[in-house]
DNA sequence: CCTGCGTTTCATTTTTTCTTGAAACGAATG
DNA sequence: CATTCGTTTCAAGAAAAAATGAAACGCAGG
């Protein structure tokens, strides 16, 4: 019945193993995404999407990486949610279907927007409080600390400023 | 002569309550330093020195921290190797003291230099393995993973280039 | 409506990372 | 040189982060 054509080598979205060219990849964004701090199930998870020619489902997902269901799914929730994978429809299939985005310069800009500048704008926030204590040091220790305040906040601008134009240059 | 309106806070030094404004400092660099993956120890650490006007003692830093041996030998070990921090030496007195070096964009660029750009070179040795390994995929999907592949090359490329740019900027 | 498939949630377990403190070390001092 | 003070090391413990999987959910198809 089923005949029609031999279904190909499809080996890569049903069997378990994985070919080496997806190991690789997934390895590879394991390490890439472990420096904006999501762990080591989305890394694999959008390697894998990464290297798929075709959207995957959420139980081949976890077939194929040998992750469990929870993580298959908090994983490609917070992908969803940071723009990096996308769920597309496929025609008689209740099942959603998972595709990765391709611009990867979104990792960054929202690690940039959502990690970066907030925690300089609440650094900024301590700086200012720290200025308003110094009143409260003896006057000669005061100096070298004011100086030295007055430093970071420098350098919080610096940082400040430098960020809106990284994120630029990341988006072409 | 150190008149002024209030001498109170002295206490700072030698006591062991933490003035409001170390507290501020503390908890900023414990976030900064959050973000390259330095545990908290460090980051107080580092935020104590930060606002001290004079050189501090390791037992000193324990006592005002209230944080174990073990953490503030090797966590001023870290950021004595990270260049963050140096030890003076003070007269008549067997104890290294330390003092934190003001420079922060070395924060900055240790991380950029010790951690994103050995991982870079690591990402593109796996580039070129995947590109090695795309002849053994189907012709119909090969291109697509090509295409994908290639766009990655591309991105980290320009990740690559960013960096130096980054630091020199982070130097003045 | 019910049923069953696919997904999400979340308490629990596992793994990883950080901290602790005692023991080893070493270097200045008497 | 023996002693003492200061520091480093590292095995063990504590804390934090991530993964698991069973139960709850919700919705398409009957």
């Amino acid at each position: 019945m089923t005949g029609s054509t031999t279904m190909e080598v499809q080996q890569s979205s049903r069997g378990s193993e994985l070919s080496e060219l997806e190991v690789e990849a997934i390895e590879m964004f394991i390490n890439f995404l472990k420096i904006i701090g999501l762990p080591k199930s989305v890394g694999e998870i959008y390697g894998l999407l990464f290297v798929s020619p075709r959207p995957l489902a959420m139980d081949t997902i976890i077939e194929r990486l040998g992750i469990s269901l929870g993580a298959a799914s908090q994983g490609l929730k917070l992908l969803r949610n940071l723009g990096a994978v996308k769920a597309v429809y496929s025609p008689g299939d209740r099942r959603d279907h998972f595709v990765a985005d391709l611009e990867l310069s979104k990792f960054a800009t929202v690690f940039i927007k959502e990690e970066l500048m907030p925690r300089m704008d609440r650094a900024m926030g301590r700086i200012k409080r720290m200025e308003e204590l110094l009143p409260t040091m003896s006057s000669s220790d005061r100096k070298i600390t004011e100086a030295r305040i007055e430093r970071l906040r420098h350098w919080l601008d610096k940082g400040q400023k430098m960020l809106p134009w990284i994120m630029k240059f990341l988006l072409r």
